[in-house]
DNA sequence: TTTTGATCATTT
DNA sequence: AAATGATCAAAA
């Protein structure tokens, strides 16, 4: 169950056949201990499934299925099947941007593959009792890329011009930038106001909520 | 320290 | 309630 799958019907069946399952029993059949909530173990959801469908496993800057170029999402939802929270995409660079388009991108990189995996997650629900859902692949479709690229060329346009400090999560249609560290103590080098090297909090592109939650709706309406 | 995996918790 | 900001752990 942990060798990489090789095409990409056969990751649909890895996919469906845990659909359905709770995380508690997955992660019984797996050898995992199931923490009673994810406050100390944030990624845990996204590590269980990795490992039961055969990602390639580590914290490697590569997609999740390298040989097939798909990036894993967990994704979790509401009782009403609409995303609980943002979702993280990648880093974001702040220094180093002259000629960086959106094609190129870690953002476009990610995204331009995703399997999607909902996971029932509403917090009165324990860990161990949590459903997970029925897993799908998607890519972009034409309004999304528009919608992505724009939202990316104006951060990252910001992000050069030295203004870092300004931006908060409310920029972006769909794509946000937010603080992505251990703590909010943590530094890493951008480009600060006059051009010059300044240390600022590390951030990170998220999507925001009510696109995942369009891409679920795209998906299920079929 | 950075990249991987994200959710928690406070503010609006 | 939704959005924004803060935070936790493992691996390299």
């Amino acid at each position: 169950m942990n060798a990489p799958p090789q095409t990409l019907s056969q990751l649909q069946q890895r996919v469906d056949a845990i659909a359905g399952k709770t995380l508690g029993q997955l992660a019984g059949e797996l050898g995992f201990k199931t923490p009673q909530d994810l406050l100390r173990e944030k990624g845990w959801v996204g590590q269980l499934i990795e490992l039961a469908l055969g990602a390639s496993a580590g914290s490697l800057p590569e997609p999740d299925f390298v040989s097939l170029g798909v990036e894993l999402k967990t994704l979790p939802i509401s009782q009403k099947g609409l995303p609980l929270e943002t979702t993280f995409v990648s880093v974001a660079p702040l220094t180093n941007l002259q000629g960086l388009t959106f094609e190129q991108s870690t953002v476009y990189k990610k995204l331009n593959h995703v399997l999607w995996l909902p996971i029932l997650a509403e917090r009165d629900i324990a860990v161990i009792d949590r459903v997970i859902g029925s897993g799908f692949l998607w890519r972009p479709n034409e309004q999304q890329f528009a919608q992505l690229k724009r939202d990316w060329e104006e951060l990252t346009e910001l992000i050069a011009l030295g203004k870092i400090e300004t931006l908060n999560g409310h920029y972006g249609e769909v794509l946000q930038l937010r603080p992505k560290a251990a703590n909010s103590q943590a530094l890493t080098d951008a480009i600060g106001p006059q051009g010059k090297t300044i240390q600022t909090l590390p951030r990170g592109f998220y999507l925001k909520t009510h696109f995942t939650r369009q891409i679920l709706a795209n998906h299920f309406a079929l």
